[in-house]
DNA sequence: GGGCGGGCGTGACGTTTGTCACCCCGGATT
DNA sequence: AATCCGGGGTGACAAACGTCACGCCCGCCC
């Protein structure tokens, strides 16, 4: 709903059209190479793909398109990604709408167009602190509520894998894994 | 940027005038009482206020303004709580937005309008097990990382802490505080 | 060549957690 | 009067957790 309220909006502007729309963030690429758009507008949390991932991809794919990145959470983590996979832009949703068609046309003019309180925020949080291990399991621990099924997921041994969790732990200032998947959530490190 | 979206796209309906907005769930009762629709659309995650706490309070301030609720999360619990509330739909913001001025023509016309789907998921889910105390130290459980916090927090003993804890764990079918809370979150219980 | 950090593993240790049995109380049901 | 349920609490116990020291390997870098 939101994204074809969006669409439709950005339809009325006369110098924008909007030449595809797709749900799901693997099916972004395809979409793209068949419509050979001048800007892509990616929401982050998608099913199928993250809109990082197709963002990364995406750049590859046709160097020539610009994309925006247009998501609700403003995780400086996100956008310090999105900018290294080579997005023209970072919006929020709770930015005012005229404010997408700008963003639109000063991509297409080749400025960056990224929200300043955010970029600060970025700047001042730093990146992760963790290593690809651990965050790995840390993300794992998720959806595995003991050590052993952690384990057996990830083919480690169990005291691998508290090592790993405790290092994360400390790292984060956190005194479980619930609070250091809370923080690293927060932080957009995760 | 969804909200106003949103209702540019309303406003371009002739039947519909959108008269207010507002952006926190605490000003919505003020805002109706000010501008007196025909019909509210509330969000339920909003800051400041929950849009089913809102709704509640809505329609006892004016009982003839008909409550829709617009949400991302089908959560059955969600539901359930917002029908109880009076309210008269419940719209998930993946629908195609063509079916949100239909649903707020429906709503006028006294009809009640829910998802399908979504309907039938609420009535086979059931509602929460919990008992009020476990639903809140298991919500409280969330903010605070161990049992001596809990406890604290909550004014109660560690030990009656873990009791709760253990009881809504069995009933969740959950091997620890973080499954629970999952599960219930999940569910639509939290 | 030596140092360093990341990854993987083991063993030991103390703490926390989850479970259970059992206690009391008050209110609602029967 | 007896029963049940929710709430609050205690004490004990085993299991899981988090920490630490230590070992090994590999690759990188000075």
């Amino acid at each position: 709903m939101v994204r074809g309220a969006l669409a439709s909006l950005l339809n009325l502007e006369p110098d924008i059209e909007v030449v595809a729309q797709v749900s799901r963030g693997d099916e972004v690429v395809a979409a793209a190479a068949a419509a050979i758009p001048d800007v892509a507008l990616l929401d982050i949390e998608m099913p199928g793909r993250t809109g990082l991932d197709a963002a990364d991809e995406l750049a590859r794919a046709l160097p020539a398109c610009r994309i925006l990145i247009l998501t609700t959470f403003g995780r400086p983590g996100y956008l310090r990604r999105a900018m290294e996979g080579g997005a023209a832009g970072f919006l929020l949703k709770d930015a005012p709408a005229s404010e997408l068609a700008s963003a639109i046309r000063r991509a297409i003019a080749g400025e960056r167009v990224v929200d300043p309180g955010l970029a600060a925020a970025a700047l001042s949080e730093g990146e992760s602190p963790l290593t690809p291990r651990e965050h790995e399991v840390l993300l794992a621990s998720r959806e595995h509520a003991t050590v052993a099924d952690l384990a057996q997921a990830l083919f480690l041994s169990p005291g691998t894998v508290r090592n790993h969790l405790s290092s994360a732990m400390q790292k984060l200032d956190a005194r479980n894994r619930a609070e250091a998947v809370r923080v690293a959530e927060e932080k957009g490190w995760l």
